[in-house]
DNA sequence: AGCACGCCGACT
DNA sequence: GTCGGCGTGCTC
């Protein structure tokens, strides 16, 4: 792996002619030569932090990616201006898989630093302005004036100010041009400052000074000393208490939190006048930011099919290097997933373990903690930069060999993983939309595996159909776990048609009849109700019964939904609000009427017929705070809530043995997603939330409304066929050309103005028809949603061979023609973004 | 992406 | 007349 980069010591004799290839957190397809000074070319290496300047003042954290003695030919390069760290921060693993990461998703190496780096270890500079301290305005050559004048008197009680600082004091834009004067009037002097971003916790402690502690005589002699200061003693006194010196001394040198004494209600000042004289001292150590938990070292015991499928997955992966476990919900993947984990540890390497966002607040992972202790790292999203940087380092270091966490913990820095497991490999979480690199976690994921010649373990109840697809052509191994774990059973299903209850006057507020009678009878039996519809708001829109007319977003090309939470008309792509509009705009009716099913109207209607019931929702809007979702689940947990109506968050890792009724309102609306994927994801949804009725006990009740009872598919979800369902699905696949027969390429094309947009993808269009490569290519078409905030879409869709090198020539080739396109001045100011296996 | 340099409108 | 708007070109 090393040749890949050139053997950087090669030649110690010609050190001083080093060059570093370094990438740079900018989105520009290429890496930057800097020269090596003679001093750190001893030291540096592949992956280490660096700082550099980048254009004329910016000062940028880089990687080095390659060390070469190849100096640049048509410029000079600058040199690296100094070393961040005595070691890598990044592993040679990781420069190939960013490097991999960036040509798989066509985007730049720089945009995949940023994403992996937390942005901790990223430090880049900010321009600030001091005073000159040489500077005297009354002896200075030139004459300030009044803008100058009011600078400098802002300058002149603080020791520097940043160029906004500047702005928001002159109050106005341009600052540039007053700045500039004002260095070559010798007033100011701007300069960089280089932020480090992490700072380590701190705490403060205090222990005995050295001599006192050598021995007890000493020791006495101070207390025989102090014995007339009453307070100071209670602090000695309360530390031999905590920390027993006398018994054993070396445990002064760990000391005693300086809290302990403020809060135990002792004298602060008299603290001070401790360590003032000497008695006590006080020093800081770092401490982690989580907290140290032993792990319980437990045997964890399988039964007899998850011990069957534990040996099965074993030998699949004795010549297979990725298996998929198709457990159904509740057949206690995650005690496999520990005794795999354990085993794994034990022989020394480490472990990733991949879950959907939602996933890490639910008690698997309290489950796990329990197992590991902190020897286990998780990796957030709701995680501050300081908590990311010690997960990261504690990676580094070596102390942290399992880490659970969302889908951008692939980037951590492993440097022998010996299985990475992608729990819930379905779900489309794993895809980053935006920004680049849109990644799929699931298929970096097995390519990081590859990499470290490490197995990978898929597991899903409702798996992919690109992965299905993998299992049954022989490419992954496959193991099932079909039992549900300790005897709980399978859900009964209800179709409830929504048209037939609506016809004879059966429908009330959206819920059937069979609904409403499911719901009724668990509350009377003290149960639990989940309700999904995966839409939220009080309703998708409003609109007048006069003439029709429907409030849309200014900015988008889409109706906006009424909430009925702040009274207001949002736009749930660009974030804009208005009030609600008590007449039409088009014709002045008042009679405007909410249409449509949200989540917020749901939970009206629940209150409404069910006036005894507690109802709770869980949204995006609901949870939004980093600890909502957790209150919430605690809420519905202990019992407080009966009902809870949500959208898809719902459907996730949910485990409540009081849930026997499970709702989906309108499974239509899954269904007719305009998508090839609609029918594959109804599938999983639909299982997914009707995993969460009846444990153990007692067998739930799942209701699906809908206004198509007959359609096959709720044949194949209600008696869990998903065999027969992905037969029948492939076979369409096949014959439209969907994945996973061909791979997708969407390349999308924005501006600000709609025959701008128009014709550049057009133009694209017609030049991608061009590269000569078995695909079919088809568009461009209008967005799904033309406009979105002020920016015309239009898409362009490119079906490729799977086989032999057609997609690495088409993407080769299309990155030519964007590049020459954007450097083109018909097309300046289009946005073209590419987006490999889009969801 | 920033951030410079460079060429045109609306204010003193 | 200048200030200050932002178009466009480059970054090792």
């Amino acid at each position: 792996m090393e040749s890949l980069f050139g053997d950087q010591y090669d030649n110690k004799d010609e050190k001083s002619n080093l060059f570093a290839d370094i990438i740079l957190p900018v989105p520009i397809p290429k890496m930057f030569t800097y020269k090596i000074p003679r001093n750190l070319a001893e030291s540096i290496g592949i992956g280490f932090r660096v700082i550099v300047q980048f254009g004329k003042k910016k000062i940028l954290t880089g990687i080095i990616g390659r060390v070469h003695q190849k100096p640049p030919t048509s410029y000079d390069a600058k040199p690296i201006l100094d070393l961040l760290d005595n070691h890598a921060t990044v592993n040679p693993i990781q420069i190939r898989f960013w490097a991999w990461m960036a040509e798989y998703y066509c985007c730049h190496i720089g945009e995949v630093m940023n994403a992996a780096l937390p942005s901790g270890l990223k430090l880049s500079s900010e321009s600030k302005i001091q005073l000159n301290p040489t500077f005297d305005p009354d002896t200075s050559p030139y004459p300030l004036d009044e803008r100058e004048e009011l600078l400098l008197q802002a300058l002149a009680n603080k020791e520097e100010m940043s160029y906004e600082d500047c702005e928001a004091v002159l109050g106005i834009k341009s600052i540039h041009g007053i700045l500039k004067s004002l260095v070559i009037k010798e007033a100011i002097i701007v300069f960089e400052q280089v932020k480090e971003k992490y700072s380590p916790k701190v705490e403060s402690r205090i222990r005995f000074s050295h001599e006192h502690v050598k021995d007890k005589k000493l020791l006495e002699a101070l207390f025989n000393e102090i014995a007339g200061k009453p307070k100071q003693e209670e602090i000695l006194l309360k530390y031999l208490q905590e920390v027993p010196v006398y018994k054993k001394p070396e445990l002064n040198q760990k000391g005693l939190e300086k809290k302990v004494i403020s809060d135990a209600g002792l004298s602060a000042s008299s603290l001070k006048t401790l360590i003032k004289n000497g008695v006590l001292e006080e020093f800081k150590i770092i401490i982690s930011r989580f907290e140290e938990e032993e792990g319980s070292n437990e045997e964890i015991v399988l039964s007899s099919e998850q011990e069957e499928a534990f040996q099965q997955i074993k030998k699949e992966f004795e010549d297979k290097n990725t298996v998929l476990l198709h457990g159904i919900t509740g057949s206690g993947k995650t005690e496999l997933y520990i005794t795999l984990i354990k085993e794994v540890l034990a022989g020394g390497s480490q472990v990733l373990l991949l879950l959907p966002e939602i996933a890490l607040t639910t008690h698997m992972v309290g489950r796990l903690r329990q197992v590991f202790g902190s020897s286990m790292g998780v990796y957030h999203s709701k995680y501050s930069d300081n908590e990311r940087v010690e997960v990261w380092n504690g990676v580094l270091s070596g102390k942290l060999s399992f880490v659970v966490g969302v889908r951008s913990s692939i980037f951590l820095p492993f440097d022998s993983l010996g299985m990475v497991i992608i729990d819930e490999e379905h779900e489309p979480s794993y895809k980053q939309f935006d920004p680049a690199p849109r990644f799929q976690a699931r298929d970096a994921g097995i390519m990081l595996s590859w990499l470290h010649q490490s197995k990978t373990l898929l597991g899903s109840a409702t798996p992919s159909f690109e992965t299905f697809h993998n299992a049954k052509t022989g490419k992954y191994g496959y193991v099932s776990l079909e039992k549900r774990f300790g005897e709980a059973q399978l859900p009964d299903y209800y179709l409830a048609d929504i048209l037939v209850d609506k016809k004879k006057n059966l429908l009330k507020l959206d819920f059937t009849r069979l609904m409403r009678e499911k719901i009724q009878e668990a509350l009377n039996n003290q149960e639990q109700v989940l309700i999904f519809q995966n839409r939220r708001g009080y309703a998708p829109y409003i609109s007048c019964e006069d003439c029709g007319w429907i409030p849309e977003c200014e900015h988008c090309d889409v109706s906006l939904t009424y909430h009925q939470f702040g009274e207001e008309m949002r736009c749930h792509y660009c974030g804009f609000k208005e009030k609600v509009p008590h007449a039409c705009s088009a014709c002045g009716s008042n009679k405007l009427s909410a249409v449509g099913l949200g989540t917020e109207r749901i939970e009206e209607s629940l209150s409404l017929l069910f006036p005894e019931a507690r109802v709770a929702r869980m949204d995006l809007d609901t949870t939004r705070s980093k600890y909502g979702y957790q209150r919430l689940l605690e809420d519905f947990g202990s019992g407080n809530v009966d009902i809870l109506v949500g959208t898809q968050m719902i459907t996730k890792g949910l485990d409540f043995d009081r849930v026997t009724v499970v709702g989906i309102m309108d499974a239509d609306r899954i269904l007719y997603f305009p998508d090839f994927r609609a029918g594959e994801r109804a599938f999983q949804q639909i299982t997914q939330v009707a995993g969460r009725a009846g444990r153990r006990d007692k067998k739930g009740s799942v209701i699906i409304q809908t206004r198509k009872p007959e359609q096959a598919i709720f044949g194949q979800i209600i008696s869990g066929d998903y065999k027969s369902f992905y037969l029948q699905e492939m076979g369409e696949r096949q014959r439209f050309f969907y994945p996973p027969f061909v791979k997708i390429i969407k390349i999308t094309t924005r501006h600000k103005d709609y025959k701008t947009a128009e014709k550049s993808a057009r133009y694209l269009h017609n030049l991608m028809g061009d590269i000569q490569v078995k695909k079919i290519l088809l568009g461009p078409e209008k967005g799904l949603i033309g406009k979105i905030k002020n920016q015309y879409i239009f898409e362009s869709i490119v079906k490729l061979d799977r086989t032999g090198n057609a997609q690495a020539h088409f993407k080769q080739e299309l990155l030519h023609i964007l590049e020459e396109m954007q450097a083109h001045k018909d097309f300046r100011g289009v946005r073209f973004v590419v987006d490999v296996d889009p969801y």
